[in-house]
DNA sequence: AACGCTGATGTTATGTTGTAACTTAGCTTG
DNA sequence: CAAGCTAAGTTACAACATAACATCAGCGTT
């Protein structure tokens, strides 16, 4: 990984990877959305619409409305570029886009960043228990409230 | 149980655990917080603040403000006589006050209705993964989406 | 080029969820 | 009764989310 290179090489090449991915599942990756996920991924911590419509809004010099953010958003979160934090109204870009695996979120009440977990021991361990109770789990929401290292 | 009874002993003796938890807290039981804790228990599914204000301003002929109803929310989540469903954005009561551990809620896409389901191992589990990762767990949020055995 | 189709975005409006700041009422206690 | 406290009322607004409809660009067809 060079290291003197100026343009962020794991962030740029991770928005390729969005791309990839959201083209492979038959999507355009237009400009409006190169700006959505760019302005996600210039946060460091879970970003609500709002945050994301006023970072692009001055980005693109243009009153750019939430709805419009809203859609893709949505968009993202299907084709799993992004997923939302449920505890907390806001988005995170998905470091591994094309992924597609539960995931745990920790979320400082302090600081407000949270961290992304994967185990799979314990998210199958949700859904086996869901089963077991006759539920068809379709999304586990599981998210940790609470201190994160730094804020402790 | 009685099968006869038409005040439904169930629902009162939880609202009477719920009074003695919440006095015990060192807090009062008043007319009010009695009202907005009848209202929560009279729904079949997780109920918004604005719901419960509704239910209220109807049971007491009068208008009552969200507003009033978040605090009391508030203060029963405090107190763990009710639950917030943060997928749902929505409120339900504790059938176990005075229990105080983790939970975990099965919420129905279809029916909006949601189960609560106990699970030690797996919410220990989950405080247990937060902790190797230098996270102190203060809420664990264990919630699933899908349908319910009666939606499927 | 004119047409009509489609998908993406813009625009406006509105609905829903959540807080803040200050006021009023009722109770307790000196 | 006055002071002090807690609960609740009131008003205003902030934050989050969706709905309905208009516009526009691209594209294939005529």
């Amino acid at each position: 990984m060079p290291k003197h290179d100026h343009h962020e090489p794991d962030s740029s090449a991770l928005r390729q990877a969005a791309q990839a991915t959201l083209e492979r599942s038959g999507e355009q990756w237009t400009a409006m959305r190169g700006s959505v996920f760019e302005a996600l991924q210039g946060f460091d911590r879970p970003a609500s619409a709002y945050d994301i419509a006023d970072a692009v809004s001055q980005r693109e010099g243009r009153r750019v409305a939430a709805n419009s953010v809203y859609r893709i958003l949505d968009l993202f979160v299907g084709a799993n570029l992004a997923r939302r934090v449920e505890s907390a109204n806001a988005y995170v870009a998905n470091t591994h886009p094309g992924c597609r695996h539960d995931c745990i979120f920790l979320v400082c009440d302090q600081c407000g960043r949270s961290q992304h977990l994967d185990d799979d021991a314990l998210t199958s361990g949700v859904r086996a228990a869901a089963s077991r109770a006759g539920f068809l789990a379709e999304r586990p929401v599981i998210e940790v409230r609470g201190r994160c290292a730094a804020c402790a």
